[in-house]
DNA sequence: CGGGATCCATGTGGATACTG
DNA sequence: CAGTATCCACATGGATCCCG
């Protein structure tokens, strides 16, 4: 029994977790986005998300589906119709990642040019002392 | 070359994916907030986000520091000691990131009701005509 | 059209051991 | 302490075939 830490967790079990867990599936916040558009059919998510298989769609879907966040609805016309469409709860996260996007594509350069940066202090290894920004400072207490 | 889609697309090598693959790295969410309180050492993260393995750590830290988001400052004592701390754009980022875990938090009792409901569904299958929720809709163009 | 089932390649991550 | 390197097990995801 450790100090247990009540606000914001950072132990397996915290709910919370779990919730960023589903969020770190990159599709699903894509698909999230999507549907915030407007409800959309199986293949037109397939078709608009390059690199995303069937299989995949589909459980992300189901997953999605499963937390509540959209709602599955069949159309019993002859080849079956099936639409996708975001619930309120998923219409509210959605809202939420709106700006983690935002946050993309404005710093997008930023970070490439950070991977430039490190990349080229890797290729550029061979120095004497290549002490870049190692202070010398007070050591840390044990 | 197919019909380009400027604003924020869904292709494959949309920058702005790259950062959401990114974002959607559970491991690195739970590093960037802890950062964001205050510098860590390796261990300290380590001991504090349960579940996460030494390994693990030191490949999200290190893809963190490519991309700017962290530093790592190495103190030449005995024994090494190295502190890792969040950059002004991972502060950024962090900072976008806090609404994500709020909403995780403040919703993560709808998540369960709706996980509880879709497998009760589940179990309980095996009425005669389960149409929940089919509407007969007009069918959809082609 | 919208998937489920299957098979298989690969990546991811854990455990362990060893180094600076 | 802070990693790197190796080995290995399992999960993930693609490709394919088929059904409603």
């Amino acid at each position: 029994m450790q100090t247990d830490l009540p606000p914001n967790t950072y132990a397996a079990d915290c709910p919370t977790r779990q919730i960023l867990d589903r969020i770190a599936d990159k599709w699903a916040v894509l698909i999230l986005q999507l549907l915030a558009d407007e409800p959309q059919r199986f293949n037109a998510l397939r078709r608009k998300i390059q690199g995303l298989s069937q299989k995949v769609l589909s459980q992300t879907l189901k997953t999605l589906e499963r937390d509540g966040f959209v709602t599955r609805t069949a159309f019993p016309t002859v080849p079956v119709t099936v639409e996708y469409a975001l619930t309120p709860l998923g219409a509210s996260l959605a809202e939420t990642l709106t700006p983690l996007s935002r946050w993309a594509e404005a710093h997008i350069k930023d970070v490439e040019a950070a991977r430039a940066a490190f990349d080229h202090r890797r290729a550029t290894s061979g120095e004497g002392v290549p002490q870049g920004q190692t202070e010398s400072h007070a050591p840390v207490a044990l």
